[in-house]
Parts: C-alpha cells; structure tokens; sequence
DNA sequence: ATATATGTAGGACTCCGCCCTACACAAAAA
DNA sequence: TTTTTGTGTAGGGCGGAGTCCTACATATAT
C-alpha cells in the first residue's frame, strides 16, 4: 500500500518562521506542507479546501487571534489536528489553547525536534504539551472534577472569587481584608486555596492571573 | 583573488530562528555563519574569539539583555556590525539599540530577504532600518526633542524598560535579577525610577501597569 | 456518620518592598 | 570648564506581607 503523506498547513504571520517550518517538514519524507496562511481569515478559508491533516497555528496573529482561529477550526474542521506554536511562555496561553482545541502547544523557543514529535504525537490522537503542563493540566483534572469546561475559576467559592475579583482591581490583601470586614490572614488564608485551585505558584503568578482576568471582564 | 566569505555570529534563544537564520544564510554563497549563541554571555565569550564580521542579535533574550549585549559587543569589539532582530514592534526597542550600537534593526515578521539585504548594507557601512524609522530619526534630528508624544514608557532608561518588561512577563524581582545578573537591591532601585517616572505608588501599582502594557503589546 | 469544602484566623519565619544613602561615569548644561 | 543631571549599580535597616502550619466551626456530600 501506498499511504498518503500527512499534509501540515501552517498559519504564522512571520515569513521567516513560515520558511523554516515548510523546509523542516519537507526534510520528514511522510509529511508536506499542503498550505501556509498569515492571517486568521485566509487560513480557515484555505483549509476549508485543502483539508490538511495538521494545522501549525501561531496564537498571536497580528491580525485576528489566534483562539479565534483554533476554535473556527475545531467548529469547521474537527479532523484537523491543531498544534500551538507560541513564541510565549506556556503559563499564559497554553491553557486556553487547549481547551479551545489544540492537541499540542510548544513554544518557539523548543527545539525544532519537538515539532516533528509534536506532529507524530497528535496525529496518534495524543495531547502534545510540556511535561510541567502534563502535570498541571492533571492535578487540575484530579482536583476540580474534570469538566471545567468554563475557566477554572468557576471553581472558587463564593468568598475566594470576591478576594480574586477585588486582587484584579488592584487592591492590597490589606484593602481586601477591610473591604469584606475580615482578617488579612484570612485573606492570605483564601489566596493559598485559590493559588491551589489555579495551579499558581507565588502570590506574584495570582496577581498576574487576577489582573488578566479582570482585564479580560472589561473587554466585554 | 578569493575573497574571505563574510562572517555572521547568531545570538537568538529560539532554536527555531537560529537554524532558520543559518540556514538562510548558507545559501548566500558570499556568507558563512561562523558561530551561534542562545545567551548573551556566551554570545560574548564566542564572538572574541571569531571575530565574525556581522552579528545578528535578538534583543529579547531570556538571559541578559540584548540592548547591554550589544552595548558590550560595541564597546570589545567595535568592528563588528550589529544587526538586531527582534519580534517586537520597532518604535519600542529600535532607537534604543541604534543608540547603543547597532548597525541594522529589523522585526522578525519582515521577510527573509530583508535580513540579507541588512547584512549587505551594514557591510557597506550603512545604517539599515525601516523607511518609517528613518523618517523618524530625521524628524528628531531636526527638531531637536520632539515632544515624546508616546507614553510616559519612553521616558524610562534601557535598564529600566528591561526591568518593566520582565515584571510584565511575570517575573519576580529575584528573577529579573539573575535574568540581568545584577544584584536584587539594583532591581529595586530600578523599581523605584520606574514608579517615580510613571507616577506609581506602589510595587502592585507598578506590576499591574507592566502586565497591562505587556498585554498590550502581544495584542499587536 | 465520616469526609470534604468553606469561612475564619493565629504563630513563626522569611522575604521583599520601601526609604535613604552612595558612588562611578557619561552627558549635558551653565 | 566646572557643575549638574541621568544612568547603572548596590548596601543597610525596618516593617509589612507572603508562606507554611495549624485550628476550629459549619454545611454539605458520600
């Protein structure tokens, strides 16, 4: 038998990131580069057409996002594979990316061996992401019970999202604890819980988590 | 007569661009890569000893910085021509790093063929950047300071838009210390300029000002 | 009925933010 | 040319905040 090539189509707006990942696929004699894009609109379209196997996507696209993009995807072609190539660090997007759904995430700064690996790995049907990304995505799923289908925020309670809300809007664990009338050291005492319910390390990574997300409220 | 092929060193840390970069620049039969580095110390140590003829520099360079590499390249090795690439946007970092000594700046979402004709023209001992930029740079030359019109951002020194940068990424200042290797207490004093010249109160207020602007940033 | 989640908080220790000071060097202004 | 300002670098001391551990009373889930 003679098996079909795996077709990779690959959505990035730097020309030179695009030339290089066509060359590297090209050297792997089972795949070929069906298609490039370098915007959001004419990458769904083309796709559409050309039916490729897997989708190299850079989330951050100048124009239109990324996400966006990942989801029409998914919405119009649920066959295609999709794997995240980031030139930011994975704390910040890799979530999203996923649970839009991408099968693999890798940052530009990876080696060029994982994107191959990357390729052979969701077109096996597997999650393709870091190991520290393995094991955050599982202490989420064995903790919150697995759906979370919404951000993992809706897991807080009812006081933990008030102290979460209040931290994006800027105030000190000291105002937080005088706006809701209790102690600072339970404040403190609800930030260890919400830092363990996101996966967060230091009270600096909750800041940022809280500050994104407040921001991310007010766009809409 | 045979001439000597031209010399190009690579300092990137994304192993992606640094094979791109030299594979592009194999093709080009009057130049050779004689070497490549991922972090600025090495990149140093490197360069002294081959003594390329050009040096393509990533500005944004997870260990060390590249505006004080090319500061430190200027000041050992004054013949070699510096080209920054970089994936921001250039009015952030190009004047900065012309100032500091670079020959060339050019954004990684520009096309490959821009980056030879970069090392061609800083050969010939031109200055090689966007058209836009130089009509900028004309522009300041005559009127002398033009009124900064940009955000009060522009105000702060190279070390302190580094400072603000990493904050915004999500580094801590312990981090952003061992990031530049300099000492805790210097980050701090940084901090300090920052909130003054921003106007900022505090370390929150100074945090969440660097995580907005480096939202902003990737949303380009 | 026992386990888990939630709201609340204290103690101890460490780390960091903040204020002040300091100094070398380069550039600019007087 | 002297003087001032800007920049890069950093130490000391203090207090407040983050971290870890522990604790306990409800409410709810198993």
């Amino acid at each position: 038998m003679t098996p079909a090539k795996t077709s990779v189509f690959i959505v990035d707006d730097h020309p030179l990131v695009r030339e290089w990942l066509a060359n590297l696929i090209h050297q792997q004699p089972e795949f070929l580069v069906c298609g490039e894009a370098e915007k959001a609109s004419s990458a769904l379209q083309a796709m559409i057409s050309l039916k490729p196997d897997v989708a190299i996507v850079d989330i951050s696209l100048k124009e239109g996002s990324g996400l966006e993009l990942i989801k029409e995807i998914k919405a119009n072609l649920p066959a295609v594979a999709v794997i995240v190539l980031s030139m930011h660090d994975e704390t910040l997007y890799a979530e999203r990316a996923i649970r839009a759904g991408a099968r693999g995430y890798i940052m530009k700064r990876e080696t060029t061996k994982r994107i191959i690996e990357a390729i052979r790995a969701v077109l096996g049907g597997k999650l393709y992401v870091s190991e520290r990304l393995t094991a955050l995505f599982a202490k989420k799923f064995l903790d919150g019970h697995l759906p979370t289908d919404g951000s993992p925020i809706e897991q807080l309670s009812d006081r933990e999202l008030e102290v979460f809300q209040l931290l994006g809007q800027g105030y000190e664990t000291r105002q937080v604890a005088e706006s809701l009338h209790i102690s600072m050291k339970t404040v403190q005492a609800y930030c260890a819980r919400i830092k363990e319910k996101l996966g967060l390390a230091s009270a600096l990574e909750l800041l940022r988590e809280a500050i994104r997300w407040h921001e991310e409220q007010q766009a809409k």
